[in-house]
RNA sequence: GCGGGCAUAGCUCAGUUGGUUAGAGCGCCAGAUUGUGGCCCUGGAGGCCGUGAGUUCGAUUCUCUCUGCCCGCCCCA
């Protein structure tokens, strides 16, 4: 027995449905937004994250899904979806057309991670950028078309916004927190002292109480922010109260990909334990340039598949059936078998959802399984229709039965 | 990487203070007039009781190891 990788889940055929809907509908959305699919493979050169996602970070650092292939090449399996898609941005030269380029990607995406409730080590993405437009409005957009996507799906969710300002004036930010926690380093937990050497930024948002305590009381980003992002961030608010958006800004909001730039925002649902950031993303007005393009502003945001579909169970969101059979083919002996399998087999050729049996069961079992199929109506074919050429139809929901003649079958049931 | 919990049927779980054939519910298959579903009833299939070792006359039960799963931290979607 060859069990499954450890954090890795199968979806199976029984649960399909669901996946399809979520993905169906974040399609759907993605239309009414003007985007296009991109697809990018689901392996890229390393290099390509390390300067992407950021050489310090976590996912860089220690969950990279990183092998050798046979050419001696670094190879990465994608442990998000920006990367690959500003790869492929630039690599096409889509920067000399039409802009803004709008794009979404539902993709699997992999980190070496302990799994957990909502986090696994392959994982999905539903996720949208949009390239070449600088403005608010459209980092608007984006938290539009995520807000859009959660309430279709009927979950409830909180939505935290911050900048996180440009280069520029976090360095200056930088520079004061830095000198805000120097005189308490000591009261720091052990990983907020190598943050304050390496990335102050996450000292914000460290769970220890002692820490919590000490950073209650630090500068906020939003008092350093140049007048440009000041400004920035004053029109992405004006733009989501205009689009009816509620939002609450949260200064301590810090993403742990270095590509973020200016506004970041998390959407979070309380009914799931502690992975409960559902959508999140942001402006990365820096990460073109620093893959090679020219300088191009982008904005972007991306949903984890498997914590939508955690918290619409828990909060018991309904999602539609599949569709069911219209009609279930019964054949009481071989050759009536034979029937119902040509009469299937016309049928489908009309479009009509048909099932028949393939275990040769009884009348009886055949019709206990198109119950459980939910099939709507279930056609006999016995020796006696044989014989005169009608099947004994069937309404599973009513009872009532009626002959229809094989030839009549399929504009019988086209309409039902 | 750190901490806690749990591993018995396809699923959800009982159980054995260590003792011959390990149980329930659900699900699956079949039967109840060999031409007709759902409800009820009856029967059946399906478990080396997670792995390896130890203690013991004897381990699914006690001890340890490993593995896996779940939950939390970290991090993130």
């Amino acid at each position: 027995m060859i069990n499954i990788p450890k954090g890795t889940k199968d979806v199976l055929p029984s649960d399909a449905y669901k996946w399809q809907y979520v993905e169906g509908t974040a399609r759907e959305i993605a239309k009414l937004f003007n985007l296009k699919e991109i697809r990018t493979p689901v392996f890229e050169h390393t290099e390509l994250f390390q300067r992407g996602v950021g050489d310090t970070t976590d996912i860089v650092t220690k969950e990279m899904y990183t092998f050798k292939d046979k050419g001696d090449r670094s190879i990465t399996l994608k442990p998000e979806g920006t990367a690959g898609a500003v790869r492929s941005f630039i690599e096409n030269g889509m920067a000399s057309s039409v802009l803004p380029a709008k794009m979404y990607y539902i993709t699997p995406a992999f980190r070496y991670e302990r799994p957990q409730a909502g986090r696994l080590r392959e994982f999905h993405q539903f996720g949208v950028e949009i390239f070449g437009a600088k403005g608010a409005q459209t980092d608007a957009e984006a938290i539009l078309m995520a807000d859009t996507l959660l309430k279709k799906l009927g979950l409830n969710v909180k939505l935290y916004v911050n900048s996180i300002g440009c280069p520029t004036c976090r360095a200056a930010y930088n520079k004061a927190l830095k000198e805000f926690f120097a005189p308490h380093l000591d009261g720091l937990c052990y990983d907020c002292k190598t943050r304050f050497e390496k990335n102050p930024l996450r000292l914000l948002d460290c769970k220890e109480d002692a820490c919590k305590k000490i950073n209650a009381s630090a500068p906020s980003i939003l008092q350093y922010l140049c007048p440009e992002c000041e400004a920035h961030f004053e029109e992405l608010k004006y733009c989501l109260t205009s689009a009816r958006i509620d939002y609450e800004i949260d200064p301590r909001i810090v993403r742990g990909l270095d590509y973020y730039t200016r506004s970041v925002f998390e959407f979070v649902s309380t009914s799931i334990g502690a992975q409960g950031t559902v959508c999140a993303g942001g402006r990365y007005d820096g990460l073109i340039e620093e893959l090679g393009g020219n300088p191009m502003p982008a904005v972007g945001f991306a949903a984890g598949i498997e914590r939508l579909l955690i918290v619409m169970d828990q909060t018991g969101v309904e999602i539609p059936a599949p569709a069911v059979p219209t009609v279930y083919i019964a054949g009481m002996d071989a050759d009536c078998r034979k029937k119902a399998f040509e009469l299937a087999a016309a049928l489908r050729k009309n479009g009509l959802f048909v099932e028949i049996d393939h275990m040769e069961r009884s009348v009886k079992a055949q019709f206990k399984y198109a119950d459980k199929l939910g099939a709507k109506y279930v056609a006999v074919i016995g020796g006696n229709e044989l014989a005169e050429g009608k099947a004994n139809v069937k309404c599973m929901a009513t009872g009532e039965s009626e002959s229809v003649a094989f030839a009549d079958m399929a504009a019988y049931f086209q309409h039902k």
